[in-house]
DNA sequence: TAGTGGTCTAGACCACTTT
DNA sequence: AAGTGGTCTAGACCACTAA
């Protein structure tokens, strides 16, 4: 492990920071291995390595080693060591995330086009996922997707216009505009979680225009609610995307008692 | 807090078992959970008054609660307290779960139709994906799975071989036979996680004979791996949904440090 | 025998919210 | 002022693996 060991001794953690040390360390381990100094199936230096290196403590290791083993960049062999997961985990629906996010994090460029912006009275089924009364109006907001210029997904997302007052068009026209990013900044929402279906469609017309697929090809649709803690409902959303373009990933856990030999 | 600790205060915790305290403490919390008696938004005793209750270190007690967070049973809100999350997550792909537990939590008759089982040779990226070396052989699976009687699915599997010693053909024409529960049951290992690639396919000819659709209709195609705890690669599987007849749902957590503002 | 991750203890201080 | 979760320390023993 001394070659990992080297590589990481080189960079520092600042006791100072406002971020978390094992946050810190985390970031440190995952840019080795984006950077590919850290190789697919190599060993990660050993917790008390690491614990004596960066003078930490053993248990703030493991919470760095588990936010990596969370975001599925490395897994652990009991009695045998840490190593770096093998190759590209797909991103996608490991995490709640935002069209923005994953395309930044795919290293690619987010953009969009803003087709709709106004202010109706919901269709009853949407109504009820949010969760609104019959009277309760909603942001109508449709917007064409790119990743680097090109178009990847047809988002048309339905927001209860009482808990985001005074949303405009501009905020979702600004560059790299995340509907997420302003539900967290500007209005101090917590999402939580979402549930969504999935279905494959044949393109429509319209489709085909706006996502330059051709006719009667084959897309996903994706379709839910998401909410935040304490189960709000803030979204109701339905995205068509590209398939030949782009990948639509899934990660679930296994639950406790899940297993049918439990109670 | 008085009554939830009262109710958790009748269980214990049993410090010889093979199952670690944090994990005992966590199924008697979900049971409290899943039997009602703690409802979508109560307040669940504080980390200090578990850990005094029981007469654990904090560390223990947050091992438990993380275990739970993970599970999407509880949220934690900062200076606040930890809750119960909202008790109507449909079931789907929330979790990890097997064809089989699918259609018997959603009312059905699963049923099945082993089509291939055989020992073969993988091909490189089947290989990669499970982490076996040139030489390593898998079982090849593949099932017509069926909801009262009607199909619903193909399935083809690749399990090492190595794993899963001595699996035989009579394991998975038993009634009812779930991979999972062979895995876990007959094996003894411990599922944890799956990865998967969702993707629209035009029905071919073998498709539409066993699945019973119409020439290139659309199917949903589900690909990917899943794991043993600690990332041990125990299936690599493609599945081949019909579209019209089922949904496929998918579940996801906002992740810390996933939001655009942190680093 | 030395090294690994898995689990656990018994404390501590922090920022923040609620009373 | 009291209580919460968030973070961190500095140890410990375990089962298991590999040399």
């Amino acid at each position: 492990m001394v070659d990992a060991l080297t590589k990481l001794g080189k960079s520092h953690l600042d006791r100072r920071s406002f971020k978390p040390i094992y946050f810190q360390l985390s970031e440190l381990i995952q840019n080795l291995i984006e950077d590919g100094e850290l190789s697919p199936g190599a060993q990660l230096p050993s917790e008390r390595e690491l614990m004596g290196q960066f003078d930490i403590s053993r248990n703030t290791v493991r919470l760095a080693m588990d936010y990596l083993l969370k975001a599925g960049l490395v897994y652990r062999l009991p009695t045998k060591g840490t190593f770096v997961a093998s190759g590209k985990m797909p991103y996608g629906l490991y995490g709640l995330s935002s069209f923005t996010e994953d395309m930044t994090h795919l290293g690619r460029k987010p953009g969009g086009r803003l087709l709709d912006f106004s202010v109706i009275t919901p269709a009853p089924r949407i109504a009820q996922a949010l969760r609104l009364s019959n009277f309760q109006q909603v942001f109508k907001i449709e917007r064409l997707r790119l990743a680097d210029d090109e178009p990847m997904a047809l988002n048309t997302s339905y927001i209860p216009e009482h808990l985001c007052p005074n949303l405009s068009p501009a905020d979702l026209e600004a560059k790299n505009a995340s509907l997420y990013a302003i539900f967290e900044k500007k209005y101090g929402l917590m999402l939580w979680r979402s549930e969504r279906v999935v279905e494959p469609v044949i393109a429509r017309d319209y489709e085909v225009e706006l996502l330059e697929v051709s006719p009667r090809s084959s897309l996903l649709l994706v379709e839910g609610t998401t909410y935040l803690v304490e189960d709000q409902p803030i979204e109701y959303v339905k995205v068509i995307y590209r398939s030949d373009r782009f990948q639509f990933s899934i990660h679930a856990l296994r639950r406790p008692n899940q297993r049918t030999d439990e109670s």
